[in-house]
DNA sequence: AAAGTATTTTAGGTTTGTCTAAAAATAAAT
DNA sequence: ATTTATTTTTAGACAAACCTAAAATACTTT
C-alpha cells in the first residue's frame, strides 16, 4: 500500500461515500469537498493515473478495486479514532467527526492495528457505522438494485424480485443466478440499458463477453458489493 | 494561538531544541531538518514575518517569546502522544518517536487536553523528557551560563560562581542580583562582550537602557529560562 | 590587511493543490 | 433538429515549500 497525500485521501473517501448512489459526477464531488469543479478534474486525472479511479472525461467516475481498498483503510482509521475519542476521551458523539478528520490521515498501519486492539476490536463507531477490519472487510452492506451499482464495481447477485417463468428463462439464458458475480461496464442513457460482464466462478470459469441487460431486467435484479 | 503548517511547526520545534546551545545557524537547522540551507532561509524569513523568530540576515536566529510558546505546545503534543503510544498501545519506547512525529501536528487543543487527562497528567514521556502542561509550563530547565543564553530570550539570574567583593561590587553597580530578569540583545564577536537589557521587576519598575557585560563577568553568571 | 574558505542569501525553477475565466461537451427545451 | 442551458474540461496563474547554482557576506589564515 503506497502513501497518499491528505488531499488524495479526502478525494478517495468522498468518492467512496458518494458512489453509493451510482457514478459520481464532478460537481457532486466539488460540492462535497468544498472546492471547484476544475480542481476536481485535476485531481481525478491524477488519481486515474494512479489507477485508483475509473475515469473517462465527461462521464463521471468510480473507484477501482484498489481505490476501494484505499478508501476502506481511510474509513477504518477515521472510525477507530472516532470510537477512541468518544469511548476513551469522552468527547460527545457530535464532536468526534471533526477531530477524526485530521487523525485519519496519520497513515501508520501498526498504529491503527494497535489502536484497534486497545479498543477491543470495536465493530461500529459512535454513529453506528461499521468499522472495517485490518483486512478491509466491512459489515455486509445492504443490497442495492443493479441499476444503482456504479460502473466497474464487482457485486454479487443476491435476489430477483420478479420470479415469473419468462424472467427466469431470460436469466437462465444469460447465465445469471443467485451468487453470480458481475460488473457493470457501460450504461446507455438512451434506453438506460447496460452492458455487464459476468465474472469467473465455478460455473463459468472463463471470462465472458459483455452481456446486454435492459432497464426492465436490471430493475428486478438486486446485488451486494463484494468479491 | 494561530494555526501553523506542519512545515512551520517542524522548523519551530527544531529551533527550540537547537537553541539550547546558543543562537541557531542556518546550516545547523538544515542538517537537523534534512533540508537545504536555502530552504531554511526561505522559511526563516516567513517565521520572522510572523514574529516567531528573531532573525537578522547572516547572524543566526532564536525563537521569540511567542515562538517559544508555540514550540512548547508542539512538544506537549509530541510527548503526550509518545506516552499514549507506549503506555496504552504498548509500543516500545524506540518506536514511539516516529509515530508521534505525525500525530503531533494534529492541532486541536481540546483533543490534547483530554488526552492529557485520560493519561492521568503524566509529567514525563517514555524517554524521561518533561511534558509541558496545558499552560506551557515545563519542568524547570537546568541553569545555563549567561554566555550560552541565546539572544532575546528572557532568563532569570539564579547563581553567580565568583563571589569576590570586586565582582559583587560590579554586579551591584549594574543592578544585577539573584532573581533579576534579563535578555541578551547583542553579542560582539570581537571581545565576546555582550549587551543585555534588564527587564522590569519590583526593584526596577522602568525599562533600563542596555548594559554592557564583559566576557569574564558573563562567564560567572548563571541563569534559568523563564519569565 | 589581503586572500582564501566556509556560510548564508538571492535568483530563478519545480511540484502539489488550488483558483478563475474561457472553451468544449453533454443534456434539456423548444 | 436547432437552440439554450448546464456540466465538465482546458488554459493559465498563484501560493507553499522545496530545489540548484550563483552571488554576497562573514570567518580564518597567513
Amino acid at each position: 500500500m503506497l502513501n497518499y497525500s491528505t488531499s488524495e485521501e479526502n478525494y478517495i473517501k468522498a468518492i467512496f461515500h458518494l458512489q453509493k448512489d451510482g457514478t459520481v459526477t464532478t460537481n457532486e464531488l466539488a460540492a462535497e469537498l468544498q472546492t471547484r469543479p476544475a480542481s476536481v478534474t485535476d485531481m481525478l486525472k491524477k488519481l486515474s493515473g494512479k489507477k485508483l479511479v475509473h475515469y473517462q472525461a465527461y462521464h463521471g467516475f468510480t473507484l477501482t478495486a484498489e481505490g476501494r481498498k484505499v478508501a476502506l483503510v481511510i474509513i477504518r482509521r477515521h472510525r477507530l479514532w472516532e470510537f477512541f475519542l468518544a469511548e476513551k476521551l469522552k468527547f460527545s458523539w457530535e464532536e468526534v467527526h471533526e477531530v477524526a478528520e485530521d487523525l485519519e490521515h496519520v497513515s501508520n498501519k501498526k498504529l491503527i492495528d494497535k489502536l484497534d486492539e486497545f479498543l477491543g476490536f470495536p465493530r461500529f463507531d459512535p454513529h453506528g457505522d461499521p468499522i472495517p477490519d485490518a483486512n478491509g472487510k466491512i459489515e455486509t452492506s445492504k443490497q442495492i438494485c443493479l441499476t444503482e451499482l456504479p460502473l466497474n464495481n464487482t457485486a454479487v447477485v443476491c435476489y430477483v424480485s420478479d420470479q415469473s417463468n419468462e424472467m427466469l428463462d431470460l436469466l437462465g439464458h444469460k447465465k445469471i443466478a443467485i451468487g453470480t458475480k458481475l460488473e457493470v461496464k457501460r450504461k446507455f442513457s438512451y434506453d438506460r440499458s447496460m452492458e455487464i460482464k459476468i465474472r469467473q466462478s465455478r460455473r463459468t470459469p472463463l471470462e465472458q463477453a459483455p452481456i446486454n441487460i435492459s432497464e426492465q431486467l436490471a430493475k428486478n435484479i438486486f446485488v451486494k458489493y463484494g468479491t
